[in-house]
DNA sequence: CTTCTCACA
DNA sequence: TGTGAGCA
């Protein structure tokens, strides 16, 4: 089972262009420039994820913002490169981190913990 | 729907 | 950066 919930939805270049805003040829453009890189059906028709919309929309902005496609091109390879996901994906809420501490405080690393704490004469 | 190309801002 | 038009 991959991640559902109607997540894994694909759209034609048609319906692609209603949802974005762009036209085809624009998107095309973009594809060419090797900003976009989306799934083909046998017939070569373009498939686009949710991921792709959104990637689309956000270039849209960039873009509108002034920047270059060699700058949205950059923007994006950094985002996969540096691995970056949303905050919410991130494994470091406290909860998790808490449990490592408390184990430390009371269990058999107790000392280690005093140690930790009382060197450097506790500032 | 796809590809390409030439031309034009 | 993006389009219009014509073709296959």
């Amino acid at each position: 089972m991959k991640e559902d919930g109607g997540a894994s939805a694909v759209y034609s270049m048609g319906v692609a262009e209603r949802l974005t805003g762009l036209t085809a040829r624009q998107i095309r453009y973009w594809e060419k420039h090797g900003l976009l890189a989306p799934d083909r059906t046998k017939g070569r028709q373009r498939l686009y994820a949710e991921a792709d919309i959104t990637k689309m929309k956000e270039i849209k902005r960039l873009l509108a913002d002034g920047m270059t496609m060699d700058r949205v091109k950059a923007h994006f390879a950094n985002r996969e490169a540096r691995r970056i996901r949303p905050v919410e994906e991130r494994p470091n809420r406290m909860s998790e981190r808490i449990p490592r501490v408390g184990s430390l405080y009371g269990g058999a690393n107790r000392a280690e913990l005093e140690r930790l704490i009382n060197r450097k004469g506790g500032k």
